[in-house]
DNA sequence: TCTATATTTCGTTAGTTGACGAAATGAAGG
DNA sequence: CCTTCATTTCGTCAACTAACGAAATATAGA
């Protein structure tokens, strides 16, 4: 069996990769501002990037000291682009991902890493 | 988080459990015909199914003594009707999806229960 | 009722996963 | 070059999952 189906799936089916997906249907985002919203150690929330990256499910982008993170429906196999697409439109109904839409709003990375400018 | 989402997707995100997804766009079967296209234990195949009915992939009825297994694309939730369309229409590149779609061909619950009619 | 058989449940075992803190890496800017 | 800080990697632990055989359940037909 050719895992990379199922590794789609495996990487959609966490609660905070879920999550991070749909953060990620609003904006690009850096790690750290992923990681103010769920909560979650560095590592953990690194780890989980890697998953869904690996997966092929997201893109990144290095912008100064930052990584940038995108979903990834431009580019790659016509499943993964309809199945990242049916996610933008679902799911939307979820309490903790629409919490975190809102909170996503107020979330800025030079904030967070204390930057004065 | 609520977990109803996160478990469609923990569904999928098995080998075997895509495989019967796969077999059910095919046709309604019984458990001994998915048995014996995955060639597993009964408890195994049960165990799967009752995985996917749990998250409201399929649906079964009782037709003598069989169960009959089928994909839960008329009623439910929009967004996991659409995640079955995708389904339906996804994957066939897969080498052992393919080669299970040629063995449910040759596959009768008849022959397999040896039934003489 | 008794038997055969399709399916489910139970108990166990090996392998996988998600979480964390600590240490390592890599780029920006003084 | 040296400090700062965003991110990744490493090591560890508790919890979860897939698999099996054996036993239990349920239905059809004699």
């Amino acid at each position: 069996m050719n895992r990379e189906y199922v590794n789609i799936f495996k990487a959609l089916s966490d609660p905070n990769r879920l999550r991070i997906v749909k953060m990620l249907a609003e904006r690009e985002l850096c790690m750290c501002e992923i990681r103010e919203v769920l909560d979650l150690s560095n590592s953990t929330v690194s780890k989980h990037l890697t998953i869904l990256r690996d997966a092929g499910l997201l893109l990144d982008t290095k912008d100064g000291k930052w990584v940038n993170f995108r979903l990834n429906d431009k580019s790659g196999p016509g499943s993964i682009r309809s199945l990242i697409g049916l996610i933008r439109k679902s799911f939307d109904d979820d309490e903790a991902i629409r919490k975190d839409a809102v909170k996503l709003r107020r979330v800025n990375r030079r904030h967070i890493c204390n930057i004065k400018s």
